[in-house]
DNA sequence: GCATGATCATGC
DNA sequence: GCATGATCATGC
């Protein structure tokens, strides 16, 4: 064997042998064709390159070494290089995982140490054909974990509530329940109802992925236990990286709201913590917090977010937390009676887009899917935003099949041309459609080629009210 | 007072 | 130039 299968370190060397390389030009020949096809490349890689048998077993790939392998597509962006999609470890198994803790779920047990290899997808091409362009090992940072153990104890605490049917990849970080399945409609039985939910795996968020992208491109490498590896490391594993210029990732420059483990209190999960650095300034009008927080008077779009930011803790940059976890910060300002001033809108429908779409894959489902996190602000007698209350959010099962039904009658609308009867506000269905553009003179195309105004998701003011008291 | 349509301001 | 968050204007 060209690797040692108990050392993740010689592993990692002989996968990175394929850096700049796809997997056919690695291996030369004829490559049997029951690999071809989608989602076949990571079992070709088993099999075809690492000598060894797939299999779906609860244990890692490589069982003495504790590695899994995992095989993930890139995109090109302007920006350069990002993660396509989110990464799907094992399936959920309702009936078992609620049974034991973190440390022996099937999770943890099957992935904490992964060897990723990212390839870059491109349009009509095989799978044998991508070419690698990151491969490292790979296992999470302390102050990331914390985060996904909270996370994998919610997903448990719900299967042990019966409520296996509610997940939602909003109900978590960077670990998200995620449909999988033939046409995502399979379905599971689960062990403290007798509703059958739809089979989910774990995964990571896109979002996250671009951080660990980002970290491997801007030279960090994989370290533990480093010195212990090298000592068993032969030359025949010292594989130097070829000399390729990657671009560093653009992403913007984010600050950790939690600095250390330490600032954790006890039981405390990451979004206790952050609702505790917020209950210090409920009640303070914007101006006090402006002034209390030592912020530059700042700009009218961004004030908000700015406050936010600066009571987390973070300084400059984004919030990294909320980045990785894709988590939609939305501020809500309440008249003094309590009602909202206005409803949340969300991003333009595309015409061209939503007559293709299906609903698991539709902008709308992936936005409503979202951890949301409210900043809640409302007015005083004297007409003075006051900070009210924040909370973290994601919608609930039931109130997704409304918005499903009503994305189908939008698609529906649309694919017949029909611009004039979107379900509207009066009609208290949760979301609703209206224009949105620069003047009503700014339009976009249409699927038959006409011109029609802008417009964007809704959700309803009343339905908002409704969520946060 | 609310529904609906329209537009402004900012930043990428 | 355009998307997005914020806000205004009008009429029932």
């Amino acid at each position: 064997m060209p690797y040692d299968k108990s050392n993740p370190k010689s592993i990692e060397a002989y996968a990175k042998r394929l850096l700049e390389k796809s997997l056919r030009e690695a291996i030369g020949g004829n490559i049997v064709q029951k690999y071809s096809g989608k989602g076949k490349l990571g079992q070709a890689l088993e099999d075809l390159y690492f000598n060894y048998t797939p299999n779906s077993k609860a244990e890692p790939d490589f069982p003495e070494a504790g590695v899994e392998l995992k095989t993930t597509p890139l995109k090109k962006i302007r920006k350069g290089l990002v993660s396509k999609e989110r990464l799907v470890f094992n399936i959920i198994d309702f009936n078992e995982e609620y049974k034991w803790g973190f440390i022996k779920s099937s999770f943890w047990k099957k992935n904490h140490l992964l060897l990723l290899m990212f390839f870059l997808h491109e349009q009509d091409k095989l799978d044998l054909d991508y070419i690698f362009k990151i491969i490292t090992l790979w296992e999470f940072p302390a102050e990331d974990l914390k985060i996904i153990k909270d996370d994998w104890e919610k997903i448990v605490s719900k299967i042990k509530a019966g409520k296996a049917h509610e997940l939602s990849e909003g109900d978590t970080l960077y670990l998200g329940a995620c449909p999988k399945g033939a046409n995502k409609g399979s379905l599971r039985k689960q062990p403290f109802s007798d509703t059958m939910a739809m089979q989910r795996a774990f995964s990571l968020k896109s979002k996250y992925l671009n951080f660990i992208i980002e970290r491997y491109l801007a030279g960090e490498r994989f370290k533990i236990n480093q010195k212990n590896y090298e000592k068993v490391l032969g030359n025949d594993y010292n594989v130097s990286e070829p000399n390729v210029k990657y671009k560093k990732l653009d992403l913007d420059d984010v600050e950790p709201a939690v600095k250390s483990i330490k600032d954790y209190k006890e039981g405390e999960t990451f979004e206790d913590l952050i609702t505790r650095r917020f209950s210090k300034y409920y009640g303070k009008s914007e101006k006090e917090l402006i002034n209390e927080l030592g912020l530059n008077k700042s700009k009218a779009k961004s004030k908000f977010y700015l406050i936010a930011r600066s009571i987390m803790g973070v300084k400059t940059g984004k919030i990294e937390e909320f980045e990785k976890a894709d988590v939609e910060m939305k501020t809500i300002r309440l008249e003094h009676s309590g009602t909202l001033q206005q409803s949340m809108s969300f991003g333009q429908i595309q015409f061209k887009e939503i007559i293709n779409e299906e609903w698991e894959e539709s902008f709308w489902f992936n936005t409503l899917t979202k951890r949301f996190f409210f900043v809640i602000f409302q007015k005083d007698t004297a007409g003075e935003l006051r900070l009210k209350k924040v909370m973290f959010w994601t919608m609930p099962a039931n109130d997704l099949q409304i918005a499903k039904a009503f994305w189908i009658d939008t698609r529906g609308k649309i694919r017949n041309d029909d611009y004039t009867h979107f379900i509207k506000i009066s009609d208290k269905r949760i979301c609703h459609v209206r224009p949105k553009g620069r003047n009503s003179k700014d339009k976009m195309q249409t699927p038959t080629g006409r011109m029609e105004k802008k417009k964007c998701y809704w959700l309803n003011s009343s339905y908002i009210k409704q969520v946060i008291s």
